[in-house]
DNA sequence: CTGAAAGCGCTTACAG
DNA sequence: CTGAAAGCGCTTACAG
């Protein structure tokens, strides 16, 4: 089916009349010493035949590849394209190759695609997502990381709780007690929280922020007060509906994800409620689009493609000792959220 | 350095008493005869060790991977992440990786990574992102392609200009010339264009239609109504200001993205200058976010993901006969639109 | 320092 | 249908 590429190391080392393994160190073991000249000869040779190292026979050989694994939920999502951005700029740096999939939230298929990442021999894992709550899953995929990390590969994890490999810990819970803070600062007391799914980590500790927070100024949430939704902007939309259309509507939204705050920001827009005016609202993340929505939006505002290149930095440094680097969000109070009056 | 991964082919084997040329067609090769009940018996036996093949050994056996090379400009762009999502998305459901590069627009580096992408045996190579205008670099893209897809590859580009492989083909210039009557009919009659960088075939394109579609009533652009900035939020704001701040300035902002678009309603909106009233403005492409803009974005709509999720089915086709799909934009007219007063 | 040879883990003609 | 063997294109002990 396929044609072989014509120019192998072989024809490189006759070109340059010496042996195989001796063209073998030269082009690829810069601190090899070799009878002057030699290196020259042979590097000459491989410009002119145009020889191009195939990097499945090198992989076999080594059992490493110049590859990483970038693990995401959505491209789509601009969380994750700000962060893959991160990533990838550092991977770059160091000629690494970085292959993305999506999980779309989805245990089994995370799981599998770590199975294929780590069949690849990649060099590191990076697992950019929050980790989904499953006990069954959350065994598999350490078994899987595991055995990775004991053959050699790297793994990383942008998310709290995971046991093994280096982790990028985002402050979840503290950033948005920050933001919660602020808010009763201004005055609010009434607050709809717009949440995620429960299965991610990662909406489970902003909303034990949100918690804590009201919790440090006497206040809590009722059992209405918070929705679960898709962590998306239609989610926003729904979440919207259901808090704003009940007989005691919330004076301050809370989504958990600044796509849930967009969404919200649509609903109250095509009703004629006036933000922050009538109704203040709050995303979470700080993606690029916050600042140019109208009004701009508050948010907790994450170093993403920090995130990103941290993630990176750490995925080239050895297993052990293990390395957990903590992010903090920063407090962005823009103009979607106001004192009630 | 690294551990071996301790399942081979041979163990499967040996574990189901069969050799390994045996294994290897029971495994791989589903139209394979084989007596009865010995297909089940090896497929067991690599379930009960937990048998991974190693792609890279099959890769170097067979010369394809199953991998795909995914060439864009710059994931952060919501453009290709829309697009990398309709990708990614196909790709999975025929059990391919896909690899991303990011060639921030650099001819150079477009072409290493398509060499990279080259020597690791891609399946396919889908380039993403507009051509780049530069004669030396286009012939030595063909010449990396054609030798791609001579030894195997498919390639797919979603350009139009590209000699080799299947194509996307993005009416560029009729979605801009579409726009243009569309605004002419509202009034418009001063137009001020914040275009990108030249050497992108699609910018030049997008100018095209935009020239002609003025030209098609009658009007044209002086020499001053056309900026030139950076394909990106920051460009949009400094090419507003450059053409604002004229004596005289247009009533219409033309931008040929819709990143550019969203500076630009920045830059008028920190200035207090309403749109639509005071000025009207337009972007290109229909990246999601145009429809949370306030006002939202009158732009020229495209099936981002569409036009990706067709890429990679382009991609699964034999190189021969070469298809070339055309893509249309779909005028969107929104908010950011109005008579001129 | 250099080369002949073995080995990485598969697939696939070639015999039987 | 099945197996022994060669081969994919590298790297790397092992001798010299």
């Amino acid at each position: 089916m396929v044609e072989r590429s014509p120019v192998r190391l072989q024809d490189v080392a006759e070109h340059a009349g010496v042996s195989l393994a001796t063209a073998s160190r030269m082009l690829s073991d810069p601190g090899y010493g070799g009878r002057a000249g030699l290196r020259e000869r042979v590097l000459a040779s491989a410009a002119a035949l145009g020889y191009r190292p195939n990097p499945h026979a090198r992989a076999l050989a080594t059992a490493t590849s110049m590859n990483v694994g970038l693990v995401i939920h959505d491209v789509r999502d601009a969380y994750f394209a700000t962060l893959s951005g991160g990533v990838i700029t550092v991977a770059e740096r160091h000629d690494l190759l970085v292959t993305m999939v999506c999980t779309y939230r989805n245990a089994p298929r995370e799981l599998e695609y770590v199975q294929r990442l780590a069949a690849q021999r990649v060099r590191a894992i990076i697992l950019a997502g929050s980790s989904l709550r499953d006990t069954a899953h959350t065994e598999a995929m350490h078994a899987e990381l595991e055995a990775y990390q004991d053959s050699g590969g790297s793994v990383v994890s942008v998310t709290r709780g995971r046991t093994v490999g280096h982790v990028v810990d985002i402050d979840n819970a503290g950033g948005m007690r920050k933001l919660v803070h602020d808010l009763v600062a201004l005055g609010h007391t009434s607050f709809g929280v717009i949440a995620g799914p429960l299965k991610l980590l990662a909406v489970r500790d902003r909303l034990q922020g949100i918690r804590q927070g009201l919790k440090d100024h006497g206040l809590s949430l009722g059992r209405d007060d918070i929705v679960y939704v898709d962590l998306s902007r239609e989610g926003g939309l729904a979440g919207a509906e259901q808090l704003m259309t009940r007989p005691d509507p919330p004076r301050c939204l809370l989504a958990v994800a600044d796509v849930i705050a967009f969404g919200a920001l649509s609903w109250l827009r095509a009703r004629g409620i006036a933000v922050p005016a009538d109704v203040s609202v709050t995303g979470f993340g700080g993606i690029p689009a916050t600042l140019d929505a109208v009004p701009s939006l508050t948010t907790v505002e994450l170093p993403l493609e920090e995130v990103g290149e941290t993630a990176m930095e750490l995925a080239l440094k050895p297993a052990s000792p293990r390395h957990v680097v903590e992010v903090e969000g920063t407090l962005a109070r823009r103009d979607s959220t106001a004192p009630p009056h």
